[in-house]
Parts: C-alpha cells; structure tokens; sequence
DNA sequence: GTTATAATTGAACAGGTATTCAATTATTTG
DNA sequence: CAAATAATTGAATACCTGTTCAATTATAAC
C-alpha cells in the first residue's frame, strides 16, 4: 500500500537521512551491538572526536542511539533492534549487486 | 560484526542518502508494489514532473528503481526485494516510537 | 509534417550540512 | 586546589543538494 503521507515520509527520511552519511553510518555501526565510548569510535574510524560527537549528537536525537556515562567516558549503543534488520537488509542489497540484472 | 570498512559504508549509505529524502522516499513509496508513470507519480505525490524525473534519475542511477517505456509513458518500479524489507522494517521503527523508553 | 502529451535535461539559486578548529565543560586523579 | 583526560559546544567555512524554470527530446494522434 503506497503513498506514504507527507508526515510520516518526513519522520522516515529523517532516519534515512542520518544514515545516510558514510562517518555516521559508520558509526552507528561500530556500535551496533556493543556500548563503545566516543574516544574508541574515533581512534577505530579515524575520525576526530570533535566529529564523532557532533554526529552522535544528532544519532541520540533522532533516539537512533542511547548513551551512557562511566566515569569520564560516554558510552554510545544503537538503542532499536529496527536498526539492526534494517542495517542488515541493505548490507545484503549491497553485497549481492547484480542479482536482478533484468530490471532496467 | 562492527567497523565497516570505509568502500561498503560509502556505497551503503549512498542508498540510504537517497531514500533520506522526503519526496524521493514517497516516489519509491509510491511505486514499490506496481509500476507507476512519471505524470501519475506526480499528481499523486502533488510535484512537478520535473522534479520528480530529477529524482527518478538518481533513484535508477543507483539501480533502486527499474523504468520500462510503455508508448508516450515512462513507468517505475522498486526493483529490489530488499528495498521493500528495508522501507517496512523502517516504518515499523517510526510508527512505534516509544518502545525504549530506558534509553537516553 | 504538425500538434499535443510525456518526460528529460541543464542552468541557476537558496538552503542545508559535514568538517575543522578553538574554547569550554565534566570527571577523575594527585 | 591543580592537572589531565574525555567529551561537548559554537563559530566559521566549503561543499553539496533539492527545487524551480525554461528549453529540449520522445512518442503518439491528427
């Protein structure tokens, strides 16, 4: 049943969008199934923590990502196990490219 | 499995990129269970044909979406069957949205 | 061929956004 | 308290992108 309403297409995209960037996509990943702290994530994707943060920010608001504090450190994790199918079935469109070569 | 390497992250989220935006995931939307023509998509969707075809362009480019010429028609398709697992898994994570609370 | 409909294309513009850098806050340790 | 580590924040910038408008191509009907 198509024709998504204009609201509820927003609300999607908005998710779509956040993933959508290789460093955030990256690093909803890197904690996909384990709290990592923000120090960790930048030192593994070579990323600045400056960067990470501020991404991190806008995955916790879209509630993408929950976070957790111990002691100095800031532990992220993907907070919905939606993320995880949804980040799985498109690994899997990517992965098998040319399984339906007739469409075109 | 974490740390996606940087080649996979970049053509993963180039997808999700695509359907991150509002009129481009209602055009997927719009044709993922039968092929629709551009004029229709745009009527339904309330765009110009214009820019709908602008968006089509990139949604085929990037093989989301299959077209097949039908006299003066153009029609669209989603051509992936991952396409519609990922959009219904997505709305599900939409449509309940309090479902983890404890998280933040 | 001409007219009409469907769709595509390209240029141009406005608004958004990823990144960097410097400064700041929070927490622990001495 | 001061010093050190972890993380956040804000401003500035360079780049990207969604949209519009006008022009063009493709197909069908007359």
């Amino acid at each position: 049943m198509p024709t998504l309403n204009e609201d509820t297409a927003i609300q999607l995209a908005e998710v779509f969008h956040l993933i959508g960037d290789p460093n955030r996509l990256r690093i909803v990943f890197a904690c996909l199934d384990e709290p990592v702290c923000v120090s960790d994530m930048a030192a593994r994707l070579g990323l600045s923590p400056s960067l990470v943060s501020h991404h991190l920010r806008l995955l916790r608001a879209a509630r993408l990502l929950g976070s957790e504090r111990r002691g100095k450190q800031v532990f992220y994790r993907a907070a919905d196990e939606h993320i995880r199918s949804v980040l799985r079935d498109m690994a899997e469109h990517v992965e098998e490219p040319d399984e339906h070569p007739e469409a075109g």
